[in-house]
DNA sequence: TAAGTCATTATCCTATAGGATAAATTTTAA
DNA sequence: TTAAAATTTATCCTATAGGATAATGACTTA
């Protein structure tokens, strides 16, 4: 049966991840993390590409495997993580 | 400086995917969707790949951006989302 | 003022995530 | 009991996500 494809338009995803790296960034800072500390904490080596994620530059965005580190170091759940966005994410 | 790099076993990750998919599903079910409407809901022609990445089977697991659909699709919050599969994460 | 630290800009490379196909199996409904 | 619907199994293909590098810029510290 032929069913529409997703009707959620591309800008809206792209917004979501650019909030998600907001708020990781907010919490790191909070924490007085480096984007270095942060990007080898969760298996990265380069910080480049960490900083694009953080701002979504170049396409770049956090991945859930990424995500799901992040919050271990940070030591919040991912619900709560997710609370924020959305707080800031509807308004 | 050399610093350690992810300590997080992969096993710990791909045990949380596992989690994700199995929510996925029983709210999948819950509101009676087919695994073809929501595949289609989020914007994959795939049953096949859709249903392999609730079963985490062939390392396939859901990403951000399914999530972010799925969760528009069942009509709840993604940090509800993520509450459930804290409590049965952790459990 | 200079050196060190921290972060950003831009681009390149490639392994794999993403997602398809087809056939088989299981479940449901007629 | 059979057919249809739904899901699973297994594998293949490729575009891009993942992540690197190098240079540059901004900020902090000595």
């Amino acid at each position: 049966m032929d069913k529409t494809l997703s009707e959620i338009p591309e800008k809206e995803i792209k917004k979501y991840h650019e909030v998600v790296g907001k708020h990781v960034k907010l919490l790191r800072e909070s924490k007085k993390i480096s984007q270095l500390d942060m990007a080898l904490a969760i298996g990265i080596k380069s910080i480049a590409f960490y900083s694009n994620c953080e701002n979504n530059k170049y396409d770049k965005h956090f991945n859930m495997e990424h995500l799901y580190k992040i919050c271990k170091t940070l030591g919040i759940q991912m619900s709560d993580f997710f609370k924020e966005v959305e707080q800031d994410f509807s308004s």
